[in-house]
RNA sequence: CCAGAUAAUUGGAUGAUUGCUUUUAAUUAAGAGGAAAGUCCGGGCUCCGCAAGGAUAUGGUGCCGGGUAACACCCGGCGAGGGAAACCUUAGGGAAAGUGCCGCAGAAAAUAGACCGCCCUAAUUGAAAUCAUAAGGGUAAGGGUGAAAAGGUGAGGUAAGAGCUCACCGCAUUUUUGGUAACAAUAAAUGGCAAGGUAAACCCCACCAGGAGCAAGAUCGAAUAGGGUUACUAUAGUUUAUUCUUGACUGUAACCGGGUUGAUCGCAAGAUUUGAACGGCAACGUUCAAACUAGAUGAAUAAUCAUCAUUUUUUAAAAAAAUACAGAACCCGGCUUAUAAAUUAUCUGGCACU
RNA sequence: GCGGGUGUAGCUUAGUGGUAAAGCUCCAGCCUUCCAAGCUGAUUACGAGGGUUCGAUUCCCUUCACCCGCU
Protein backbone atom coordinates (compact mmCIF):
# COMPACT_ATOMS: atom_id res chain seq x y z
CA UNK A 1 0.00 0.00 0.00
CA UNK A 2 1.48 3.32 -1.05
CA UNK A 3 1.72 6.08 1.43
CA UNK A 4 -0.53 9.09 0.91
CA UNK A 5 1.01 12.50 0.73
CA UNK A 6 -0.36 14.91 3.30
CA UNK A 7 -0.92 18.62 2.92
CA UNK A 8 0.99 20.74 5.40
CA UNK A 9 1.31 24.28 4.03
CA UNK A 10 -1.42 26.72 4.90
CA UNK A 11 -1.58 28.06 1.30
CA UNK A 12 -2.95 24.74 0.04
CA UNK A 13 -5.63 24.78 2.73
CA UNK A 14 -6.62 28.30 1.69
CA UNK A 15 -6.83 27.26 -1.97
CA UNK A 16 -9.06 24.31 -1.11
CA UNK A 17 -11.71 26.65 0.17
CA UNK A 18 -12.28 27.91 -3.40
CA UNK A 19 -12.71 24.42 -4.85
CA UNK A 20 -15.50 21.86 -4.81
CA UNK A 21 -17.42 21.26 -1.59
CA UNK A 22 -19.49 18.36 -0.28
CA UNK A 23 -21.25 17.94 3.06
CA UNK A 24 -21.69 14.53 4.68
CA UNK A 25 -23.08 13.53 8.05
CA UNK A 26 -19.80 12.83 9.78
CA UNK A 27 -17.38 15.08 7.88
CA UNK A 28 -17.02 17.78 5.23
CA UNK A 29 -14.96 17.29 2.07
CA UNK A 30 -13.22 19.87 -0.09
CA UNK A 31 -11.32 19.25 -3.32
CA UNK A 32 -9.31 21.29 -5.86
CA UNK A 33 -7.14 20.48 -8.85
CA UNK A 34 -3.36 20.81 -8.58
CA UNK A 35 -1.20 20.57 -11.73
CA UNK A 36 2.28 19.81 -10.63
CA UNK A 37 2.50 16.43 -9.03
CA UNK A 38 1.36 13.02 -10.12
CA UNK A 39 -0.14 12.03 -6.74
CA UNK A 40 -3.24 12.64 -4.64
CA UNK A 41 -2.71 14.66 -1.49
CA UNK A 42 -5.00 14.75 1.53
CA UNK A 43 -5.20 17.21 4.44
CA UNK A 44 -7.13 17.07 7.66
CA UNK A 45 -8.53 19.95 9.69
CA UNK A 46 -10.28 19.61 13.03
CA UNK A 47 -11.38 22.80 14.72
CA UNK A 48 -11.36 23.60 18.42
CA UNK A 49 -15.09 23.16 18.86
CA UNK A 50 -14.70 19.38 18.64
CA UNK A 51 -13.13 18.95 22.09
CA UNK A 52 -9.69 18.92 23.56
CA UNK A 53 -6.50 17.92 21.82
CA UNK A 54 -6.93 14.23 22.52
CA UNK A 55 -10.31 14.01 20.86
CA UNK A 56 -9.15 16.12 17.96
CA UNK A 57 -6.17 13.90 17.39
CA UNK A 58 -8.32 10.80 17.58
CA UNK A 59 -10.58 12.27 14.87
CA UNK A 60 -7.53 12.91 12.74
CA UNK A 61 -6.20 9.41 13.22
CA UNK A 62 -9.51 7.81 12.28
CA UNK A 63 -9.80 9.98 9.18
CA UNK A 64 -6.25 9.13 8.23
CA UNK A 65 -6.82 5.39 8.46
CA UNK A 66 -10.06 5.68 6.48
CA UNK A 67 -8.48 7.73 3.74
CA UNK A 68 -5.57 5.31 3.46
CA UNK A 69 -8.04 2.59 2.49
CA UNK A 70 -10.19 4.61 0.09
CA UNK A 71 -8.20 7.21 -1.75
CA UNK A 72 -5.91 4.78 -3.52
CA UNK A 73 -8.86 3.23 -5.37
CA UNK A 74 -11.25 6.13 -5.79
CA UNK A 75 -9.19 9.32 -5.55
CA UNK A 76 -8.06 11.14 -8.69
CA UNK A 77 -4.48 12.13 -9.33
CA UNK A 78 -3.33 15.75 -9.30
CA UNK A 79 -6.08 16.64 -6.86
CA UNK A 80 -5.87 18.01 -3.32
CA UNK A 81 -8.49 16.85 -0.85
CA UNK A 82 -9.25 18.42 2.55
CA UNK A 83 -11.39 16.57 5.09
CA UNK A 84 -12.91 18.57 7.93
CA UNK A 85 -13.76 16.45 10.97
CA UNK A 86 -16.88 16.74 13.13
CA UNK A 87 -17.95 15.26 16.43
CA UNK A 88 -19.76 12.41 14.69
CA UNK A 89 -16.45 11.14 13.36
CA UNK A 90 -15.72 9.62 16.77
CA UNK A 91 -19.09 7.90 17.06
CA UNK A 92 -19.75 6.41 13.60
CA UNK A 93 -18.59 2.88 12.73
CA UNK A 94 -15.45 2.37 10.79
CA UNK A 95 -17.13 0.49 7.91
CA UNK A 96 -19.81 3.12 7.42
CA UNK A 97 -17.13 5.83 7.40
CA UNK A 98 -15.47 4.08 4.48
CA UNK A 99 -18.78 3.93 2.61
CA UNK A 100 -19.42 7.57 3.26
CA UNK A 101 -16.02 8.61 1.97
CA UNK A 102 -16.26 6.58 -1.22
CA UNK A 103 -19.70 7.94 -2.00
CA UNK A 104 -18.54 11.45 -1.16
CA UNK A 105 -15.60 11.23 -3.52
CA UNK A 106 -17.84 10.02 -6.33
CA UNK A 107 -20.42 12.74 -5.75
CA UNK A 108 -17.89 15.55 -5.56
CA UNK A 109 -16.51 14.78 -9.05
CA UNK A 110 -19.85 14.95 -10.91
C1' C B 1 -27.64 -13.23 56.09
C1' C B 2 -28.64 -7.83 56.46
C1' A B 3 -27.05 -2.75 57.66
C1' G B 4 -22.73 0.06 58.39
C1' A B 5 -17.24 1.76 59.67
C1' U B 6 -12.01 1.76 58.48
C1' A B 7 -7.65 0.43 55.64
C1' A B 8 -5.81 -1.15 50.95
C1' U B 9 -5.63 -2.94 45.74
C1' U B 10 -6.97 -3.29 40.40
C1' G B 11 -8.30 0.43 36.57
C1' G B 12 -9.71 -5.35 31.16
C1' A B 13 -6.02 -9.70 28.96
C1' U B 14 -3.51 -12.15 24.64
C1' G B 15 -2.25 -12.37 19.50
C1' A B 16 -2.03 -10.74 14.16
C1' U B 17 -1.82 -6.85 10.13
C1' U B 18 -1.02 -1.66 8.89
C1' G B 19 0.87 3.02 10.78
C1' C B 20 3.20 7.27 14.29
C1' U B 21 7.38 9.38 17.84
C1' U B 22 12.28 8.67 19.86
C1' U B 23 16.35 5.37 19.27
C1' U B 24 19.45 1.65 16.71
C1' A B 25 24.09 -0.96 12.08
C1' A B 26 19.23 -3.41 11.94
C1' U B 27 11.18 -3.83 12.89
C1' U B 28 16.65 -3.47 17.05
C1' A B 29 14.52 -1.40 21.66
C1' A B 30 11.02 1.63 24.21
C1' G B 31 6.51 4.48 24.13
C1' A B 32 0.80 7.67 28.45
C1' G B 33 -1.89 8.27 34.71
C1' G B 34 -4.06 7.41 39.61
C1' A B 35 -5.38 11.41 39.01
C1' A B 36 -1.01 13.11 33.59
C1' A B 37 -6.59 17.57 35.49
C1' G B 38 -7.33 22.09 38.81
C1' U B 39 -2.89 25.41 39.54
C1' C B 40 -4.42 25.51 45.72
C1' C B 41 0.49 25.02 48.56
C1' G B 42 5.90 23.47 49.08
C1' G B 43 10.81 22.52 46.87
C1' G B 44 14.79 21.52 43.05
C1' C B 45 16.78 24.21 38.65
C1' U B 46 17.67 29.11 36.04
C1' C B 47 18.04 34.29 35.79
C1' C B 48 17.24 39.13 38.21
C1' G B 49 24.55 43.98 37.47
C1' C B 50 24.62 35.99 40.38
C1' A B 51 24.76 42.18 45.71
C1' A B 52 25.50 42.34 51.84
C1' G B 53 22.94 43.89 56.26
C1' G B 54 19.05 46.43 59.32
C1' A B 55 13.99 48.49 60.02
C1' U B 56 8.92 48.84 58.33
C1' A B 57 4.93 47.32 55.39
C1' U B 58 2.33 43.17 53.05
C1' G B 59 1.01 38.07 52.99
C1' G B 60 0.78 33.40 55.42
C1' U B 61 0.82 29.90 59.57
C1' G B 62 -1.17 29.24 64.76
C1' C B 63 -3.04 22.76 70.79
C1' C B 64 1.54 19.34 71.82
C1' G B 65 5.42 15.94 70.09
C1' G B 66 7.63 13.74 65.83
C1' G B 67 8.60 13.02 60.16
C1' U B 68 10.40 15.59 55.80
C1' A B 69 14.58 18.92 51.07
C1' A B 70 10.27 21.85 52.39
C1' C B 71 5.11 22.73 53.28
C1' A B 72 -1.16 25.25 54.41
C1' C B 73 1.36 18.10 53.89
C1' C B 74 1.81 13.35 56.80
C1' C B 75 1.99 10.33 61.55
C1' G B 76 1.03 9.80 66.86
C1' G B 77 -1.32 12.09 71.03
C1' C B 78 -4.48 16.01 73.86
C1' G B 79 -8.95 19.08 74.19
C1' A B 80 -13.94 20.18 71.99
C1' G B 81 -18.19 18.43 69.09
C1' G B 82 -21.20 14.35 66.50
C1' G B 83 -22.86 9.00 66.42
C1' A B 84 -26.43 3.37 69.55
C1' A B 85 -21.42 1.41 68.25
C1' A B 86 -17.23 0.48 65.05
C1' C B 87 -15.67 5.36 64.22
C1' C B 88 -15.82 10.44 62.24
C1' U B 89 -15.08 16.01 62.21
C1' U B 90 -12.03 19.90 64.07
C1' A B 91 -7.97 27.49 61.07
C1' G B 92 -7.95 24.59 68.38
C1' G B 93 -2.76 31.08 70.72
C1' G B 94 -4.51 35.89 73.25
C1' A B 95 -11.13 39.03 75.05
C1' A B 96 -8.12 42.37 82.98
C1' A B 97 -3.13 46.01 75.96
C1' G B 98 -6.65 48.92 73.21
C1' U B 99 -10.79 49.98 69.51
C1' G B 100 -15.28 48.37 67.21
C1' C B 101 -19.98 45.40 66.66
C1' C B 102 -24.15 42.67 69.21
C1' G B 103 -30.60 44.19 64.29
C1' C B 104 -35.83 42.95 66.27
C1' A B 105 -37.52 41.80 71.11
C1' G B 106 -36.50 43.07 76.12
C1' A B 107 -36.31 46.96 82.21
C1' A B 108 -31.29 46.26 80.90
C1' A B 109 -26.75 43.91 75.36
C1' A B 110 -21.77 46.08 79.13
C1' U B 111 -18.25 51.41 83.44
C1' A B 112 -23.88 45.91 84.20
C1' G B 113 -28.90 47.21 85.58
C1' A B 114 -34.01 47.63 88.38
C1' C B 115 -39.68 47.53 84.46
C1' C B 116 -43.49 44.33 86.64
C1' G B 117 -42.47 42.57 91.47
C1' C B 118 -41.45 40.96 97.13
C1' C B 119 -40.76 43.27 102.06
C1' C B 120 -40.22 47.15 106.03
C1' U B 121 -40.92 52.21 108.10
C1' A B 122 -43.78 56.28 109.64
C1' A B 123 -48.02 59.32 107.27
C1' U B 124 -53.01 60.17 104.88
C1' U B 125 -57.92 58.16 103.25
C1' G B 126 -61.40 54.20 104.12
C1' A B 127 -61.55 50.81 107.95
C1' A B 128 -62.57 45.00 112.07
C1' A B 129 -58.86 42.69 109.32
C1' U B 130 -57.48 43.91 104.61
C1' C B 131 -56.86 47.03 100.32
C1' A B 132 -55.33 51.58 97.70
C1' U B 133 -52.10 56.20 97.29
C1' A B 134 -47.58 58.99 97.19
C1' A B 135 -42.47 59.32 100.15
C1' G B 136 -37.93 56.89 102.20
C1' G B 137 -35.28 52.32 102.54
C1' G B 138 -34.00 46.82 101.87
C1' U B 139 -33.77 42.92 98.05
C1' A B 140 -32.72 40.35 93.40
C1' A B 141 -36.28 34.80 94.92
C1' G B 142 -40.21 35.00 90.78
C1' G B 143 -42.00 37.16 85.60
C1' G B 144 -41.50 37.87 80.38
C1' U B 145 -37.42 38.85 75.87
C1' G B 146 -33.43 36.90 73.32
C1' A B 147 -28.40 33.13 70.29
C1' A B 148 -26.52 35.22 74.83
C1' A B 149 -28.74 38.28 81.11
C1' A B 150 -22.88 38.09 87.54
C1' G B 151 -23.25 28.97 89.07
C1' G B 152 -27.34 24.51 89.58
C1' U B 153 -30.54 21.26 93.00
C1' G B 154 -32.26 20.63 98.03
C1' A B 155 -32.40 22.17 103.17
C1' G B 156 -31.70 25.92 106.86
C1' G B 157 -32.30 31.09 107.48
C1' U B 158 -34.99 35.94 106.93
C1' A B 159 -39.50 41.38 107.41
C1' A B 160 -38.69 39.86 102.33
C1' G B 161 -34.46 37.90 100.33
C1' A B 162 -29.48 36.75 99.21
C1' G B 163 -23.31 31.41 98.89
C1' C B 164 -25.92 34.56 104.06
C1' U B 165 -24.91 29.19 106.00
C1' C B 166 -24.72 23.77 105.00
C1' A B 167 -24.79 19.03 101.72
C1' C B 168 -24.04 17.18 96.70
C1' C B 169 -22.59 18.66 91.69
C1' G B 170 -19.98 22.24 88.71
C1' C B 171 -16.02 26.27 88.61
C1' A B 172 -11.34 29.05 89.71
C1' U B 173 -6.33 29.33 92.10
C1' U B 174 -2.11 26.91 94.36
C1' U B 175 0.46 22.48 95.43
C1' U B 176 1.22 17.27 94.51
C1' U B 177 1.28 13.00 91.23
C1' G B 178 1.53 11.04 85.99
C1' G B 179 3.28 12.63 81.12
C1' U B 180 9.08 15.02 76.78
C1' A B 181 4.70 18.28 76.17
C1' A B 182 -0.33 19.69 75.09
C1' C B 183 -2.96 17.99 79.15
C1' A B 184 -5.13 14.69 82.88
C1' A B 185 -6.48 13.21 88.20
C1' U B 186 -13.45 10.63 92.54
C1' A B 187 -5.17 13.51 95.10
C1' A B 188 -4.87 17.68 98.79
C1' A B 189 -5.67 22.69 100.32
C1' U B 190 -7.89 27.47 99.57
C1' G B 191 -11.86 30.60 97.50
C1' G B 192 -18.13 31.53 98.13
C1' C B 193 -18.03 31.88 92.68
C1' A B 194 -15.58 35.76 89.29
C1' A B 195 -15.10 41.97 83.78
C1' G B 196 -20.94 38.21 78.57
C1' G B 197 -20.05 36.91 73.16
C1' U B 198 -17.30 38.03 68.72
C1' A B 199 -10.16 37.76 66.85
C1' A B 200 -12.56 32.96 59.31
C1' A B 201 -13.86 42.17 63.03
C1' C B 202 -9.48 45.53 63.44
C1' C B 203 -5.65 44.11 66.47
C1' C B 204 -1.59 41.89 70.00
C1' C B 205 2.01 37.85 70.50
C1' A B 206 5.19 33.91 68.33
C1' C B 207 7.16 31.79 63.83
C1' C B 208 7.92 31.83 58.26
C1' A B 209 8.55 34.31 53.38
C1' G B 210 13.70 38.80 48.35
C1' G B 211 11.38 38.70 43.07
C1' A B 212 10.34 36.33 38.44
C1' G B 213 9.64 31.96 36.01
C1' C B 214 11.97 26.37 31.27
C1' A B 215 7.94 31.01 26.69
C1' A B 216 13.57 30.65 32.88
C1' G B 217 18.24 30.64 30.64
C1' A B 218 22.78 29.16 27.34
C1' U B 219 25.21 28.42 22.44
C1' C B 220 25.40 28.75 16.95
C1' G B 221 24.12 30.94 12.03
C1' A B 222 21.75 35.02 9.31
C1' A B 223 20.05 40.12 10.00
C1' U B 224 18.49 47.25 8.90
C1' A B 225 23.91 49.82 15.43
C1' G B 226 19.93 49.10 20.49
C1' G B 227 25.57 46.40 23.00
C1' G B 228 30.62 45.30 25.35
C1' U B 229 35.76 46.66 27.41
C1' U B 230 39.14 50.36 29.50
C1' A B 231 40.04 55.29 31.67
C1' C B 232 37.93 59.80 34.07
C1' U B 233 34.24 62.92 36.65
C1' A B 234 29.93 63.83 39.59
C1' U B 235 26.68 62.59 43.92
C1' A B 236 21.39 63.86 40.38
C1' G B 237 18.77 59.37 39.06
C1' U B 238 18.28 53.76 38.86
C1' U B 239 19.10 49.10 41.56
C1' U B 240 11.14 44.73 40.55
C1' A B 241 6.86 46.76 48.00
C1' U B 242 9.06 51.22 51.08
C1' U B 243 13.24 53.23 53.59
C1' C B 244 18.49 53.49 55.69
C1' U B 245 23.97 52.15 55.29
C1' U B 246 27.67 50.03 52.02
C1' G B 247 28.40 48.42 46.97
C1' A B 248 27.11 48.53 41.55
C1' C B 249 25.12 51.01 37.09
C1' U B 250 23.45 55.36 34.05
C1' G B 251 27.38 60.34 32.07
C1' U B 252 32.10 61.74 28.80
C1' A B 253 36.37 59.90 25.74
C1' A B 254 38.91 55.89 23.12
C1' C B 255 38.71 50.92 21.20
C1' C B 256 35.95 46.47 19.77
C1' G B 257 32.08 44.92 16.84
C1' G B 258 25.97 42.98 14.68
C1' G B 259 19.18 42.73 17.91
C1' U B 260 13.31 40.47 16.63
C1' U B 261 13.63 34.90 13.63
C1' G B 262 15.38 29.76 13.18
C1' A B 263 18.11 25.54 14.99
C1' U B 264 20.54 23.02 19.07
C1' C B 265 21.12 22.52 24.29
C1' G B 266 18.37 23.03 28.86
C1' C B 267 15.42 17.61 28.48
C1' A B 268 15.14 12.71 31.26
C1' A B 269 20.57 8.82 36.25
C1' G B 270 16.83 11.07 39.78
C1' A B 271 14.92 13.94 47.29
C1' U B 272 14.61 7.57 40.83
C1' U B 273 12.31 2.43 40.73
C1' U B 274 12.13 -2.70 42.70
C1' G B 275 13.42 -6.30 46.48
C1' A B 276 15.47 -7.82 51.28
C1' A B 277 17.15 -6.93 56.37
C1' C B 278 17.14 -3.74 60.66
C1' G B 279 15.09 0.56 63.81
C1' G B 280 10.34 3.04 64.95
C1' C B 281 3.22 2.39 67.66
C1' A B 282 3.29 5.14 62.90
C1' A B 283 4.63 8.86 59.26
C1' C B 284 9.44 7.59 58.00
C1' G B 285 14.68 6.42 58.36
C1' U B 286 19.42 3.39 57.67
C1' U B 287 22.14 -0.47 55.07
C1' C B 288 22.74 -4.01 51.06
C1' A B 289 21.57 -5.89 46.14
C1' A B 290 19.55 -5.28 41.27
C1' A B 291 17.54 -2.11 37.25
C1' C B 292 17.49 2.20 33.62
C1' U B 293 11.74 2.75 32.69
C1' A B 294 8.03 8.34 27.38
C1' G B 295 10.43 12.83 25.70
C1' A B 296 6.48 15.32 21.27
C1' U B 297 6.71 20.85 19.44
C1' G B 298 0.96 21.90 12.97
C1' A B 299 2.59 18.40 19.08
C1' A B 300 3.76 10.52 18.73
C1' U B 301 1.83 6.72 22.22
C1' A B 302 -2.89 4.70 17.20
C1' A B 303 -6.45 2.05 13.64
C1' U B 304 -8.68 -2.61 12.26
C1' C B 305 -9.60 -7.83 13.16
C1' A B 306 -9.80 -12.41 16.15
C1' U B 307 -10.17 -15.06 20.95
C1' C B 308 -11.10 -14.63 26.12
C1' A B 309 -12.77 -11.91 30.77
C1' U B 310 -16.61 -8.77 33.47
C1' U B 311 -21.54 -6.41 33.55
C1' U B 312 -26.59 -5.60 31.56
C1' U B 313 -30.93 -7.16 28.57
C1' U B 314 -33.75 -11.08 26.14
C1' U B 315 -33.07 -16.27 27.11
C1' A B 316 -33.39 -23.45 26.35
C1' A B 317 -28.70 -22.89 23.89
C1' A B 318 -26.97 -18.53 22.07
C1' A B 319 -27.11 -13.49 20.46
C1' A B 320 -26.78 -8.17 21.11
C1' A B 321 -24.91 -3.97 23.70
C1' A B 322 -21.50 -1.87 27.08
C1' U B 323 -16.34 -1.81 29.66
C1' A B 324 -15.43 4.67 33.94
C1' C B 325 -12.79 9.39 34.84
C1' A B 326 -9.87 10.99 31.56
C1' G B 327 -4.35 12.26 27.65
C1' A B 328 2.56 13.74 29.76
C1' A B 329 5.04 19.02 27.80
C1' C B 330 11.35 21.16 32.93
C1' C B 331 11.14 17.75 37.17
C1' C B 332 9.64 16.14 42.11
C1' G B 333 6.52 16.13 47.29
C1' G B 334 1.50 17.05 48.79
C1' C B 335 -3.73 18.89 48.70
C1' U B 336 -8.40 19.25 46.05
C1' U B 337 -11.78 17.61 42.42
C1' A B 338 -13.62 13.57 38.59
C1' U B 339 -14.05 8.11 38.43
C1' A B 340 -17.92 2.29 35.38
C1' A B 341 -16.99 -1.99 37.84
C1' A B 342 -14.49 -5.56 40.80
C1' U B 343 -11.51 -7.59 44.95
C1' U B 344 -9.13 -8.28 49.93
C1' A B 345 -8.51 -7.67 55.29
C1' U B 346 -10.12 -6.00 60.16
C1' C B 347 -14.04 -4.08 63.22
C1' U B 348 -19.36 -2.52 65.00
C1' G B 349 -24.71 -3.37 65.40
C1' G B 350 -29.06 -6.49 64.29
C1' C B 351 -31.55 -11.24 63.03
C1' A B 352 -31.43 -16.72 62.76
C1' C B 353 -29.19 -21.47 64.22
C1' U B 354 -25.83 -24.41 67.39
C1' G C 1 3.20 27.10 30.82
C1' C C 2 2.57 31.51 34.26
C1' G C 3 -0.17 35.69 36.41
C1' G C 4 -4.77 38.55 37.41
C1' G C 5 -10.08 39.55 37.60
C1' U C 6 -15.68 38.96 37.49
C1' G C 7 -20.32 36.15 38.68
C1' U C 8 -26.87 40.07 42.09
C1' A C 9 -34.31 40.36 38.47
C1' G C 10 -35.13 39.12 31.20
C1' C C 11 -30.94 43.47 30.47
C1' U C 12 -27.66 47.44 32.79
C1' U C 13 -25.82 48.65 37.43
C1' A C 14 -26.12 49.69 43.40
C1' G C 15 -25.37 47.50 48.17
C1' U C 16 -22.65 45.31 52.24
C1' G C 17 -22.60 41.09 58.84
C1' G C 18 -29.42 42.05 60.63
C1' U C 19 -32.61 39.06 55.28
C1' A C 20 -31.78 43.14 48.74
C1' A C 21 -32.24 48.86 45.81
C1' A C 22 -32.85 51.66 41.18
C1' G C 23 -33.62 52.33 35.82
C1' C C 24 -35.18 49.86 31.31
C1' U C 25 -38.14 45.45 29.80
C1' C C 26 -42.54 42.26 30.61
C1' C C 27 -47.78 41.80 32.70
C1' A C 28 -52.49 44.13 34.51
C1' G C 29 -55.40 48.57 35.19
C1' C C 30 -56.38 54.08 34.37
C1' C C 31 -56.09 57.92 30.54
C1' U C 32 -57.06 58.16 24.74
C1' U C 33 -61.57 57.20 19.15
C1' C C 34 -56.76 54.10 18.77
C1' C C 35 -51.25 54.02 19.49
C1' A C 36 -47.20 56.41 21.93
C1' A C 37 -46.04 59.28 26.24
C1' G C 38 -47.82 59.72 31.36
C1' C C 39 -49.93 57.62 36.20
C1' U C 40 -50.86 53.24 39.52
C1' G C 41 -49.94 48.23 40.93
C1' A C 42 -47.64 43.48 40.63
C1' U C 43 -43.95 39.38 39.15
C1' U C 44 -38.96 37.74 38.95
C1' A C 45 -32.55 37.41 41.56
C1' C C 46 -27.19 37.12 45.29
C1' G C 47 -23.16 30.83 40.04
C1' A C 48 -22.78 25.80 43.23
C1' G C 49 -21.24 23.14 47.88
C1' G C 50 -19.19 23.34 52.81
C1' G C 51 -17.37 26.11 57.27
C1' U C 52 -17.03 30.49 61.06
C1' U C 53 -21.19 33.19 63.41
C1' C C 54 -27.18 33.81 67.21
C1' G C 55 -27.56 35.27 61.94
C1' A C 56 -23.60 35.19 55.54
C1' U C 57 -25.10 38.32 49.19
C1' U C 58 -21.04 40.17 52.45
C1' C C 59 -15.84 36.72 56.09
C1' C C 60 -12.89 31.89 54.96
C1' C C 61 -12.16 27.24 52.00
C1' U C 62 -13.33 24.12 47.78
C1' U C 63 -15.51 24.00 43.04
C1' C C 64 -17.95 25.63 38.18
C1' A C 65 -18.39 29.13 34.21
C1' C C 66 -16.56 33.41 31.76
C1' C C 67 -13.00 37.36 30.69
C1' C C 68 -8.07 39.72 30.41
C1' G C 69 -2.68 39.94 30.28
C1' C C 70 2.52 37.77 29.57
C1' U C 71 4.54 35.11 24.69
Amino acid sequence: MAKLETIKSSRDFQNAKNGLFFRSTSFLLQAIQNDNRGTTRVGYTVSKQNGNAVNRNRIKRRLRSVSNLTFEKHGKKNWNYVIIGKKNTLIVDFQSLIKELTSAIKKIHK
